[in-house]
DNA sequence: TTCGTCATGTAATGGGTTACATGATTAC
DNA sequence: GTAATCATGTAACCCATTACATGACGAA
């Protein structure tokens, strides 16, 4: 999750830690937020594992002060070949878990990137998952809506209301998709 | 989070931890789920703290037969005195953590047996919350607008909608509160 | 008799958060 | 010079999930 997220901003640009999670929040909006506890340790994993490394060679290095100190400044990030493999390969691994609340959103964010095949894939997978949902919902609503205090029923209404709403919205989604990857 | 919904339903009945689990999908709605494997265990961890406690003498011993044999049948739950008092406990404490995601439609859910002054508190609280990172949202977007692709942009925008719905349901569920329990 | 669903539980794991510690740099 | 915020990191913990194991019970 944050591993595919972090894969995805570094392949626009290198980025250190902070800047990163900035980046984070603008990308992600209002679905998802991570913490430097869990973003620095998850870089460490990264670069151990060869997906990232730390770039040097920066526009940083300007009056040459800095580096000779022994000081530890910003620590800048760049995307290896292995991790832009790492992260074409997540992309293109979508299984049931892209449709979940959490992971819906960081796919949807590096939709550009992502085949349009899979586009559709993960719409539609979203779409029925949602679909779903909202019947569970609706038929265990038709069937204790009276037992129910009006709080509960509130929730319950408004809830189906946003789920309702967002299959209208991956609708839509869906159909653009189409009419530009006309299905084979 | 578990914790609190489990002592909410149970607040209204006895109930077994297979029921308990139906009962929460339906009460949460579409809203949180939670799995066996993090029921049992929190059932016992509240049996252990003593705000439960299993309850015999039920409808269920009909014929004799089942409880004569060693036969292990379904665990009927009970709020117990302490139990009760923790529930309350827990809904009066209602702090920032409440108007967060999850936990806040947990809260919602139990609002016909929360006091009508920690009902607003928790309304405003939450709305407050949405406001701030709606206009996080905003103003990054704001700022950066031209350099995020399409398929970024409408999920911010699809976002900033949800948020925008949200805020209005708050503010309309606020002026009802009020209109029953004027601000003294 | 076998299939679905009711029913209870455990072990391993996951994927994060909070709180803390530290220090550099910038703006006033 | 001092406050804010930029910047990196660790340790302890939390709260859940997945996968698994087991078995009763009713309906076809």
């Amino acid at each position: 999750m944050l591993e595919l997220a972090v894969l995805g901003l570094l392949h626009e640009s290198p980025l250190h830690g902070y800047e990163l999670r900035q980046r984070l929040k603008a990308t992600l909006g209002s679905f998802r937020a991570f913490s430097y506890g869990s973003l620095y340790p998850s870089l460490r994993r990264m670069k151990d594992a060869g997906w990232i490394a730390e770039d040097e060679g920066d526009a940083e290095v300007v009056a040459g002060a800095p580096p000779l100190t022994g000081k530890r400044g910003k620590v800048v990030y760049k995307l290896t070949a292995e991790g832009k493999e790492r992260f074409t390969e997540l992309l293109a691994e979508a299984g049931p878990s892209s449709w979940e609340d959490e992971q819906f959103g960081v796919h949807f964010a590096f939709f550009s990137k992502t085949e349009p095949e899979v586009r559709v894939r993960i719409l539609e997978g979203r779409r029925a998952r949602l679909e779903q949902r909202r019947e569970g919902v609706r038929s265990s609503l038709a069937r204790t809506r009276e037992r129910l205090d009006s709080y509960t029923l509130q929730l319950q209404e408004h809830g189906l209301e946003s789920v309702d709403r967002e299959v209208r919205w991956l609708s839509e989604l869906i159909e653009t998709e189409r009419r530009n990857v006309p299905p084979r």
